[in-house]
DNA sequence: TCTATACATCAATATAAATTGATATGAGGA
DNA sequence: TCCTCATATCAATTTATATTGATGTATAGA
């Protein structure tokens, strides 16, 4: 039956919209892009954003927060990395999307 | 040289801010989700979401601007479709993140 | 040419989200 | 224990975004 199917497509776009929500920023995209060359730590972050610090840990929360980064702790020093299951979750919901979204329309009439 | 590959990405980083911006809003999912199942016109947009016209109109002009769907006029009715160029490069993207985002950090001192 | 329908747009308002500057927390070293 | 440094959090404000209800525009049919 679809009844699964259905529940896991509502799950992903449940997920999706948490996620897409909270790459809408920009300040969050160059956070993203900055990690995708590797984990980081937030002075280093501070450093190559060159913004508040108040500012880059609200936005790492809210990236934390809605699952697409993960932190870590060491002495003083948290260091932030990009989580790559979020990031799959998102290409796959891409990937639904596109699915049968070229069939044409009735006609109304 | 990397300059070609680097422009390529700084692109690649801009348009996915407009397409992310874009679908950050939980009615506008809502209208990308129905428009996965194929093409729609406008009044059926409204009866299925249920919403006040002017909203859907609203939201339906930021999802094009961004480039995410497209339109068609036939008579009185406008048909809107999703744009598959646009997910792919969100697709795109979203590898490009991935590829080197494990790599450890270097530990700070 | 008149009217109804489908959709877009606009100005005013309401709501939500980001920024700022200050303060709090907690780890390590002196 | 005291001080410094890395980071998080908070209240007030600013800025951005969405909603509402009304009006505008274009098409088609009578």
């Amino acid at each position: 039956m679809t009844t699964a199917i259905k529940s896991e497509v509502v799950l992903e776009n449940a997920m999706a919209r948490k996620l897409l929500k909270a790459l809408s920023d920009p300040l969050r995209l160059q956070i993203i892009e900055s990690l995708s060359g590797g984990e980081r730590c937030v002075c280093d972050l501070i450093n190559e954003i060159g913004l508040a610090q108040s500012k880059i840990s609200f936005h790492l929360k809210v990236l934390k927060d809605a699952g697409l980064i993960t932190d870590r702790q060491t002495g003083r020093w948290v260091y932030y990395q990009l989580n790559i299951d979020s990031l799959n979750s998102l290409q796959d919901w891409i990937e639904l999307l596109k699915e049968s979204s070229q069939q044409p329309s009735q006609a109304c009439k």
